[in-house]
DNA sequence: TTCCTTTATCGGCGAATGGCGATATAAGAG
DNA sequence: CTCTTATATCGCCATTCGCCGATAAAGGAA
């Protein structure tokens, strides 16, 4: 994973609005759309949309057209990639040989 | 962590350069000032001190006056918990306990 | 004291973000 | 066909972000 994907992803879950629509999303296993998102939220359909939309373009969640509406699924294999990535973060960070380090494998 | 919170250091996170100043900390045991970052960097000082705020404000790292130098170190136990709650995070999602799910493991 | 170095902060500017209402599109329902 | 529902997108606006140069404050050296 790219550093600037990194950041997208990260980005894309820096804000509590797109992260309680996250936890909304994995909650309900199937079926969950725009519409349901909303009702659970304090927030304008317009704005959830443009939430999911950032979600969407990050990478983190799925949309699946159902007839009339579009159900949104997280994408669970991508959050897993994320938690590798801020894991290999860590382990650089952590293994700190200064300058001359024998390099990774 | 509270959702503000995990939203907040997710953010800080969020963006490339921040990503790479947090690596440059990493390596670099100890005294690493903003100049010496700046040098790593194709940033004027004035950005890299604005995005040190920023991750001293999410509480990622920390700062050390030595002398007429700040020297700046990573939080790792910080960054551990930010796992941790991002690991929490994922493991809701994958729960996911509600009514039809017959379901794959 | 007088420099010099390091740093944080200020002001400015263009771009992006986050919110809203309004609207256009698309798919069913009747 | 018409009507309804669901959704995305389009302004619009206020705020924040990211970047810069310039400047002030503070510590150390001479």
């Amino acid at each position: 994973m790219e550093d600037d994907d990194l950041a997208n992803v990260l980005r894309a879950l820096g804000h509590p609005v797109r992260l309680h629509i996250l936890r909304i999303l994995g909650r309900q296993r199937s079926d969950c759309c725009c519409t349901d998102v909303t009702q659970c939220l304090p927030l304008a359909q317009s704005t959830v949309s443009q939430h999911l939309k950032v979600l969407l373009d990050a990478g983190v969640i799925e949309r699946h057209p159902r007839g009339t509406r579009n159900c949104y699924t997280v994408r669970r294999e991508r959050l897993e990639n994320l938690g590798i990535a801020f894991g290999g973060l860590m382990a650089g960070l952590e293994a700190a040989p200064q300058e001359k380090s024998t390099e990774p494998v």
